[in-house]
DNA sequence: GCTTTACGTAAAGTTAACTTTACTATAAAA
DNA sequence: TTTTATAGTAAAGTTAACTTTACGTAAAGC
């Protein structure tokens, strides 16, 4: 699964830091996701899209057949 | 949060288990997802949206302000 | 009656999403 | 040169998504 977060985020000029502030997160939760450690939750994934004025599928390329966890 | 999977499900005319089935998940994650006893992971809520023909928000009404977990 | 089908509950286990804390690196700015 | 801002790693803990197994129930068909 590929991630456009750290694209989205630097679009709006946002630091790290400050995204995990309005989404009520830690900075690691970020970096992780950025860094694709791990899949976000479906509600933090919502969060994401909605701040960055997208939908889930838009912010996150699925490809093919991946595992639940 | 709200879900369509039971009504997407019976639209198409399947059981719970011939979903879980396609998904590979079991069948426990299935009932569980639809009375809304937890909340699918994120690749779990696309490969339903894609086998509903629908988008991910089409298929889950998200709630104002709801807790990551 | 008995069997099958579909849905449901309960309980115990695994794993990964997320947190918290502490520490490192680097570039810019004072 | 020292400080500040931003990004990063590491490690240990909590919680919830998901699994597995076993059992319960009600309707439909034989």
């Amino acid at each position: 699964m590929k991630t456009f977060i750290r694209e989205k985020r630097n679009e709006k000029n946002m630091t790290q830091e400050e995204l995990s502030k309005v989404l009520k997160v830690s900075r690691q939760t970020i970096i992780s996701l950025e860094k694709g450690k791990y899949k976000p939750s479906l509600i933090l994934a919502h969060k994401l899209a909605q701040l960055f004025d997208c939908s889930i599928e838009d912010l996150f390329i699925f490809e093919g057949d991946e595992n639940l966890e």
